[in-house]
RNA sequence: GGAGGCGUCGCCUAGUGGCCUAUGGCGCCCGCCUGCUAAGCGGGUUUGGGAUGAAACCCAUCGCGGGCUCAAAUCCCGCCGCCUCCGCCA
């Protein structure tokens, strides 16, 4: 949900962050016109049940004639009081699917444009050399003994494929040193559930444009859940949170289901776009005025990841197109893919603003003593698709893999990864 | 999957159709009293929306949704959650 109030008091900044993501500002306007008869209808409503109040008392006190006299007015009444309330509820529900189709607004510093359109904002870390001959992740992997995609398809499907021996090996590497990451930067360890109820997947915004790219179970109403970042967002809805302390901090370790359904075609080799894969998320809940002093520091815990297994790699700020619907601003970080020559993204960071908390009604106490909402903000610290980029640029010459210091001690002390027989 | 019980303010709790504008206690907050402490006294203390310069104030809210009724915390139906037992199962 978006802020009601700038919908109110300051649509312009609304219509002003719809042109800025290339959307239809004039969705504001329909919603700020659907806000104003709920409103009026609201009112209405309520002076007519204040009136049934007071007959409704006059009716317990009144005796013979006189109590059928009120009653026969109650009646009317009481029409009156339903015919109001089918108005309201009506038009609540359409003000409300209008408002909910509203994306975040925008943080000033984001340009506008789509997904080719983002600013380079570093490049970090050596490429490997070029020259020679260069496997892909797949190639390396088989050789490893490490990825096999072609009995993941056969057990499951097209994008599904089996991690073994040192691959499977590696994704526990990865993950258990990022949880050691964000452990010792004061995140709490979570295992989280990755089937959520339809009102958080709603909340966290991901029912909005990208619904058909999230799994549903029919029969139990039930999502799979893309990320942790979701049932992370609804671990503390609906609840006021005491932040003088500082920031809620969560490390979300889950499984992540995507359907991919609008990438036929796109990566269909090896494990970069896959259906199901694993993940280390990081997600916090700060003041509002905390959130871009947050997200950066969520950056900054991705990009220590990034240099503690050696990768190459650039962080680019999102061109407003490219946000999500929940997030006001977003920062990639790409590694370099060598058998491909070009970056592949490996993190995402969002600060959603009070976007996700308005929904999830996750609140803190404010000064006057009410509640107001808090910020949430995610970022990746590692996944399965960290593995390509890995194996691709630590390769050796003859096909085996070198180990990155800080993932040695999680591979019983190996330093390269040697092709292994087929049998 | 089956049977039963329960869901009221941060916690405990009263409340079986209207005078409920929901009781009382604990905790917490403010004040008074007090040499200090304990005790005592008075007031406040769900959440959301609206009104106001600020208040008093108005509406909704008794797990959620629907229904019966002039009127629902209370009666009926469905759902969700928790507890106990049975069955099944990794």
């Amino acid at each position: 949900m978006i802020d009601l109030r700038i919908l109110r008091e300051n649509p312009e900044a609304l219509r002003a962050s719809q042109r800025t993501r290339g959307e239809d500002p004039s969705l504001v306007d329909a919603a700020a016109d659907a806000d104003a008869q709920r409103r009026a209808a609201m009112a209405a409503s309520e002076r007519l049940r204040a009136e049934q109040k007071v007959l409704g008392k006059q009716v317990a006190q009144a005796r013979g004639d006189e109590r059928e006299a009120v009653l026969e007015r109650t009646r009317e009444l009481s029409a009156q009081v339903k015919a109001a309330q089918v108005e309201v509820e009506a038009l609540t529900e359409t003000f409300e699917a209008l408002v909910l189709t509203i994306p975040n607004v925008v943080d000033a510093a984001v340009v506008p444009g789509g997904e080719e359109d983002f600013v380079v904002l570093r490049e970090v870390g050596e490429r490997p050399a070029p020259g020679g001959r260069v496997r892909d992740h797949l190639e390396l992997g088989e050789g490893l003994g490490a990825i096999d995609t072609a009995r993941g398809a056969k057990v499951s499907g097209s994008r599904f494929y089996f991690l073994t021996g040192v691959g499977a090996m590696l994704e526990l590497a990865l993950l258990n040193l990022a949880m050691e990451t964000a452990t010792a930067a004061g995140f709490t360890p979570v295992i989280t559930p990755t089937m959520v109820r339809p009102e958080i997947m709603a909340g966290t915004g991901f029912l909005g444009e990208h619904a058909d790219e999230v799994y549903r179970l029919e029969a139990d109403d039930l999502y799979l859940v893309g990320t942790s970042e979701v049932p992370l967002a609804g671990y503390r809805s609906d609840e006021v949170l005491d932040l003088s302390a500082g920031p809620l901090r969560y490390a979300g370790w889950s499984a992540c289901y995507r359907r991919e359904a609008g990438s036929y075609g796109r990566d269909t080799r090896g494990i970069i776009r896959v259906h199901q894969f694993h993940k280390v998320e990081m997600f916090s809940i700060v003041t509002a005025e905390d959130a871009a002093a947050e997200h950066e520091r969520l950056l900054a815990w991705e990009e220590g990841m990034l240099a503690a297994v050696e990768l190459p790699y650039r962080v680019i700020d999102t061109a407003a197109g490219d946000l999500g619907i929940s997030a006001a601003r977003k920062f990639d970080c790409e590694a370099w893919l060598p058998s491909q020559e070009r970056y592949l993204e490996l993190t995402s960071t969002s600060s959603c603003t009070t976007f996700q908390a308005r929904r999830l009604k996750i609140r803190e106490r404010g000064p006057d003593g009410g509640t107001r909402p808090v910020a949430t903000l995610n970022g990746t610290l590692a996944t399965t698709r960290w593995i390509v980029a890995l194996l691709e640029n630590h390769q050796l010459p003859d096909g085996s893999v070198r180990v990155p210091e800080a993932l040695q001690r999680f591979l019983g002390g190996r330093t390269v990864l040697e092709p292994v027989a087929a049998r």
